[in-house]
DNA sequence: TCGGTGCGTTCGAAATAATCGAATCCATGT
DNA sequence: ACATGGATTCGATTATTTCGAACGCACCGA
C-alpha cells in the first residue's frame, strides 16, 4: 500500500473507511466488529475512532461502548443539503405535482453508483409509496437511475455501466448492458425516462432531467406510484407534469436550451 | 503537541478540523483560504482534502478548484437522522400541533453548545417563522436551549454554563449566569421552558422535555411564533399542547415517570 | 465471593507515513 | 507571449502511526 494515484494522507483514508463501515451497518458497532470487518488491529481502529469522537463525527454509546455515526454528521449533511440550489428551486413545484397526482415526487442524484433521493414531496393517496431522503436505489432499473445514466458524459457512463451488477429485481428488470445502452439512447431521444415495474412489481415511475447552468444534469425529478399501466392516462399526465416542471426548474437555475 | 488526553490519530483530528472549517464557511473555499485559516502549509491541507475527496466527503469544483463539503456527508446525515427514534415518534404529533396552532413546531437537541433543530413541522399561518433543519440557536435565550440546559446533568451543565458567552440579542435576553441558573431551576420545577422575545424581538416560544427510556432528556419539543404575549390564551394553549405531546412521546419511547 | 470471559482502552518501541518549503504545472487574463 | 494566482507534486527530514501485548473493568456463572 505504498503506491497511490492520489497523494493523500492514508490515516484519513482509513478514517473514512471506518465511517463507511458504520454507514453500511446503519447501526451501532463494537470496536471488535469494526476491527474484524476492516481487518485492522483494534488499537488502530480505536485511534481513528477517538479522533472522530472528539468533535462528534462518531459517537460512543455510554451504555455498551458501541460506536455509531454522530450528530455532527447530521449537521454537515444539512449544510450540504442547503447548498443545493436545485432543492430550493424544486420544492414548490414538487409539492404541486404531489398534490395534482396524489403520488410521491422525488429529486434524485448520483451517489456511489446508485441514485440517491435528495428531496421528496409526500403522496396524498392512501396507497402511498414512501421515499426517504438519503435512500438509494439501483441505476439500471429505476427511471431516475436510467435518466441520470443517460445524461452522464459518455466516458463516465461507460465506466459506471461496467461496474454495475445488473441484478434482476423483477421479470421486467433490464439485466444486460446492451439492452440498457439502447434504453439510455432512447431516453436521451425522448428527454425523459420511465420504469415499468423493473424494480418492484406494481411500481411505475417517470423521471426528467434538471439541467444546471453549466449544461450538465444536476438531478432527476421523478414521480413514483402504483399506476395501473404505463399507457394509462394518469401516468402520462404525471409524466408530463414532471417533464414540464423539470424544464421550468432548469430555466430557473439558469440553463438555456441550445438552439 | 506531543501530549494528549485522548490517544488519537492526529491526522484524522486535523481532517476533522478541515471539515469544521468548511462547515463554518457554509460555502466553497480555496486551498489557499483553508491553509490560511487553519495555519497549516498548503501541501498538508491538500493531503487531507485529497483523502476525503476520494469517497465524496469533500468535493472539488471542476470550474474553480474550490473545495466544499460533499454529498457523502448528506448521505451520512440521513443515516444519523433516521437512527433517531425521537423523530419517528414525534413526526405525527408535531404536524398536529402545527395545524392546531398555526405556528412552527420543532424538535431540538444539544450540539456543540447550541440547540440544533433536528425536525420541524411548518407553520400554516401567513406570518410563519421558518426553522430549518440543522440550524442552531443559542442556549441562553431560547426556550429549547434553556430547557435542554435545565435537564442536563449538573456536572455537564456547569461546564456549559461557563463556556457560554451570554450575548445580548434583545433587551430581554438573560445575560448573566446567576439569573440563568435561577431560570433553569424554575424550568425544572414547572416542567417546561418559555422564551419571551429574548432572542428575536416579537418572537415567543415554549419547549417541553422528551425523555428517553434511560431517563435523560433526548430532545426538546417546542413551538415558536409571533404570539402577542406570553400570557395570551393562544400562547398558553400552544404551550399546553407541546407539554402534553412531549409527555406522550416520552411514554411512547419507553420512559416511565418516577413515582 | 471468586475466577473467567469479553469488552474497550492503554502502552511503547519499531518502522512507516506525514510534513512542509520549494518547485512545477496549468489555467486566466493582460 | 508573459505574468499572475492558483492547485498540485516532490522528497528528505522527522514526528507519527502502528500493532502485539498488557491492562482495567463490567458482567456472569459457579
Amino acid at each position: 500500500m505504498t503506491e497511490r494515484g492520489e497523494r493523500c494522507v492514508q490515516s484519513v483514508v482509513k478514517a473514512m473507511a471506518v465511517l463507511d463501515c458504520l454507514a453500511r451497518r446503519q447501526g451501532p458497532m463494537s470496536l471488535g466488529e469494526l476491527s474484524a470487518e476492516l481487518g485492522w488491529p483494534k488499537a488502530s481502529v480505536h485511534g481513528l475512532l477517538a479522533a472522530m469522537r472528539q468533535n462528534g463525527v462518531v459517537e460512543q454509546s455510554a451504555a455498551d461502548g458501541k460506536y455509531r455515526l454522530g450528530i455532527r454528521l447530521f449537521s454537515y449533511g444539512c449544510i450540504v443539503s442547503a447548498s443545493w440550489d436545485v432543492v430550493r428551486h424544486s420544492r414548490e413545484k414538487m409539492d404541486h405535482i404531489a398534490l395534482q397526482t396524489g403520488n410521491t415526487v422525488f429529486l434524485s442524484t448520483l451517489e456511489e453508483d446508485s441514485a440517491m433521493v435528495i428531496e421528496t414531496a409526500a403522496a396524498t393517496g392512501s396507497f402511498r409509496v414512501v421515499s426517504e431522503k438519503g435512500s438509494r436505489v439501483p441505476l439500471h432499473c429505476t427511471s431516475q437511475g436510467k435518466l441520470l445514466l443517460a445524461y452522464l458524459p459518455a466516458g463516465q457512463r461507460r465506466l459506471v455501466l461496467q461496474r454495475l451488477n445488473y441484478q434482476s429485481y423483477t421479470p421486467h428488470t433490464i439485466d444486460d448492458p446492451q439492452r440498457l445502452e439502447a434504453e439510455l439512447a432512447a431516453i436521451r431521444d425522448q428527454g425523459y425516462a420511465t420504469e415499468d415495474g423493473e424494480y418492484r412489481i406494481g411500481l411505475r415511475s417517470a423521471s426528467a432531467p434538471i439541467f444546471g447552468v453549466d449544461g450538465t444534469v444536476c438531478a432527476a425529478l421523478g414521480v413514483v406510484g402504483m399506476f395501473r399501466r404505463v399507457r394509462s392516462e394518469e401516468f402520462q399526465y404525471a409524466r408530463e407534469l414532471v417533464c414540464r416542471a423539470a424544464e421550468e426548474i432548469s430555466f430557473d437555475m439558469g440553463y438555456r436550451e441550445p438552439k
